[in-house]
DNA sequence: CCTACCGATCGGTAGG
DNA sequence: CCTACCGATCGGTAGG
């Protein structure tokens, strides 16, 4: 039933037996479509064909296994920003362009687990939920660390008329990022790449940083990745209602 | 048996007894707290004093009720925006304004039933989901139509580099407006009129309208907006849970 | 990894 | 005839 559409398997999950793998991946799905609290034990184990006593073999509990999948994504996230960031080296414009290309690609393309962080995490409780929300604040603080540095630097211009513009202007851009995995759907003819170069005009926008004409950069990165194409996009049917329906289909 | 499927745009929540009224209120703060699927027929009852039986004698299931809260919260989001967007008289720039400050004090005065209608809607089945999705495109559409109108016009002037700008453009506005249900509270000492100017100042930018250094107006302020509610009760939409709390804690 | 269970609770309904 | 319940129980399922 629950096969490995999303991704490869042990990509995205932490090393594990090939069983537990496989239970990863099937919660993946589940938690997905249903959200955790709705999920049961016995759901996650007959996607993989085995019986509800077999969880308990791999994972002490649901929890558990949800902090696994949470836990992986949150670090994963940390740490690509924080590659992306640095090598933006200091720049506050470069660095905001390289966190937000890194959330969009994520939130795109590993929409599924991106998404069950992002909704499912509360669930959590004690010290697993204590440490998610660790990481959240740490990356939010990233955020408005850089705005903050570009208003200083006067690289950028923020929207007057409350003290707070930076930490609400650092949400919005987060919030507008993060909700990229409710909607994102391969198939409506727009690349993450291009999606997240289309977000990274937005935010420099928002933050009032001169209007560039260039092509914002595909990002840094360990591996070289191809620049994203601004003009040679191959989507002929940028149909908007298409792009709606794929999104309210959910 | 009543056919309460019928619903009441623009009233604080639909015509019901006594009872009925405080197991909607019940079943906001659980479906807030927990989510739909995770909260029992149980849970809603004994928050309101009564027995799990009682439950039957004014909803027809778990799923009737929650369709009631979700249909009401869509229909007046819908009704609000009707009514700020046709004070602006069809200039997009006041439009953009109109709708954007309707989204961000709703869901900053309103926020959990607004979130239960964010999150909760895919839970619902067959035409109830149907009718839901329907509301929501005809929202989506409304601000793709303001921001196509602008960019015809030459009122905005939207990034390029995509087909798809003008959508994708309005679907971050409605992404970033929707999360404040996620985030929000009053401990912030912001009033929902002043984020909803701060977020029009940032919509402003998104679509490359010329730079206003005036302040958003702080809505037409139909009466309708602020009414007293109808069956003379509030929704209890006070009291954010402690652990929506920690999320922007500090 | 399976079968067999536990204390309790699920959504929903019975007659009074 | 209506409302607002009650104690008890339906067939199944929950995490462990």
């Amino acid at each position: 039933m629950v096969g490995r559409m999303q991704h490869d398997p042990g990509a995205e999950a932490p090393a594990v037996s090939e069983s537990a793998a496989r239970l990863l991946d099937g919660a993946l799905e589940l938690f997905f479509e249903q959200g955790a609290r709705a999920t049961t034990v016995r759901q996650i184990t007959s996607s993989c064909g085995l019986t509800p006593g077999a969880f308990y073999n791999h994972f002490e509990s649901k929890e558990e296994l949800l902090y696994q999948l949470i836990r992986t994504s949150h670090d994963r996230l940390e740490r690509s920003v924080s590659v992306a960031q640095a090598a933006a080296d200091g720049e506050p414009a470069a660095e905001l362009d390289a966190i937000i290309r890194v959330y969009v690609e994520r939130h795109a393309r590993r929409r599924k687990s991106a998404r069950i962080a992002t909704r499912d995490y509360i669930v959590l409780t004690g010290d697993l939920y204590e440490e998610i929300v660790a990481v959240r604040r740490r990356l939010r603080e990233r955020l408005i660390d850089v705005v903050q540095a570009g208003q200083r630097q006067g690289v950028f211009r923020l929207a007057t008329g409350v003290d707070a513009a930076p930490t609400l202007t650092a949400v919005a851009l987060l919030d507008m990022c993060i909700q990229v995995a409710e909607w994102y759907h391969e198939g409506h003819g727009m690349s993450p790449e291009d999606l997240a170069s289309h977000y990274i005009r937005l935010a420099r926008r928002m933050v009032g940083v001169a209007e560039q004409d260039d092509e914002p950069a595909a990002g840094p990165g360990p591996s070289a990745r191809r620049g994203a194409p601004v003009n040679g996009h191959r989507n002929g049917d940028a149909d908007p209602s298409a792009h709606i329906r794929e999104r309210l289909a959910e």
